[in-house]
DNA sequence: TTGACAACAGAACAGTCGTTCGGTAGCTTA
DNA sequence: TAAGCTACCGAACGACTGTTCTGTTGTCAA
């Protein structure tokens, strides 16, 4: 039976376990704590455990030899639309690994807001009511980029287009007008990504 | 001038340090090494600003007393469209703390899967080709949710319907066809959120 | 029935942790 | 010019950390 002598069996209840304590506390706890988490109570077989979850590129160390999540603990099944052909447990087939959500969206947190949408201008867009929007702020943006503005103290999200010469920002609602603001156009940011929770 | 007599000065730029380490490391060092993070060199000096920080809300503890990320660590301006009126520098006003996009999305980490969508078959419930589905993987659903179903051996996100007693999938798109699965409908899971990366 | 292995328990230990306390230098305020 | 505060430094300490090493128990194959 010993096809893969390599690989000890690591236990995804552990891993399960953890997970949860770091989506609760964002921290990974010391041996001693991990041992009460897993119902464990040597700390010389948790480390045991760590070292093949660290094997497993679950955990990582820090420069200061601190335990740290590994490249695959925020690994969130991936699944493809195209699934081949025998598929058991479907999504287990594809490993793919993305790391959070956040740094999916987020590329400069710094200067990056979340701005709730209202109403349906945008709604051939796919952006609906109550969606989030990731914005990333910046004074000016291109021509066909969606952009949060600021029209008559409002934030607006529209496309940014240009018409003779001025910008103006276009809805992606047939009922909505074309908004020609006089004057300066005050950007906010541009769309960098959306959020939207459903339930 | 001591308008404010309890609260003593918290450095900013020691906290987008931590918040940086915080973003490589996923975790929170150790005294002695935000100590040279932050370029101190007393322990004890550390102690003091990580109590201030406390106090701000930005770092909290374990049941364990180990440090951990506190409620607005990860704090990201949340803007609302309705600006009032003189808005100097517009999303400041607003603090409002959505902790992370990943906790807003998910509920359940283990049972979250990622889904990327493609066609078009959904267009009109907002859902775009390359779009990321957070799904909630379960066995049943309640008609009207949105779900990730297996057919002919492939992922399909549609409307979750019933006819004459049996379910079928309904496409938010005129051009695509109600699909009616003879047999068993087999469900992966039901939709719970959407994530958009423009650009 | 022996041996190998995996899954644990427990003790011992040096290093590191966070805390406490006593100190100093510079700036205000009075 | 003395008093008081803030921003730091440095040493000492006990509690806790992760590591190592030596068992023990159960299972399975030979």
């Amino acid at each position: 039976m010993a096809l893969n002598p390599q690989k000890p069996a690591l236990d995804p209840a552990y891993l399960e376990k953890l997970q949860d304590y770091y989506a609760e506390h964002k921290v990974i706890p010391s041996y001693s704590v991990l041992a009460t988490l897993w119902g464990i109570s040597a700390k010389s077989w948790v480390a045991e455990c760590v070292k093949r979850f660290e094997e497993a590129g679950y955990l990582d160390w820090t420069p200061d030899r601190q335990l740290k999540p590994g490249a695959r603990f925020f690994e969130r099944r991936l699944a493809d639309s195209t699934v081949q052909a025998g598929l058991p447990n479907p999504a287990i087939s594809e490993g793919y690994d993305l790391v959070t959500i956040d740094d999916y969206l987020v590329r400069v947190p710094s200067r990056t807001s979340l701005v709730r949408v209202k109403g349906d201008s945008m709604i051939d867009a796919g952006i609906h009511e109550g969606d989030l929007l990731v914005v990333e702020q910046q004074p000016n943006a291109n021509v066909g980029d969606i952009v949060v503005a600021i029209v008559d103290n409002e934030f607006t999200v529209k496309y940014l287009d240009r018409e003779r010469g001025n910008f103006v920002l276009k809805p992606a609602n047939k009922a909505y007008p074309v908004i020609r603001p006089r004057g300066r156009l005050e950007i906010f940011g541009v769309m960098a990504g959306l959020v939207r929770r459903v339930r």
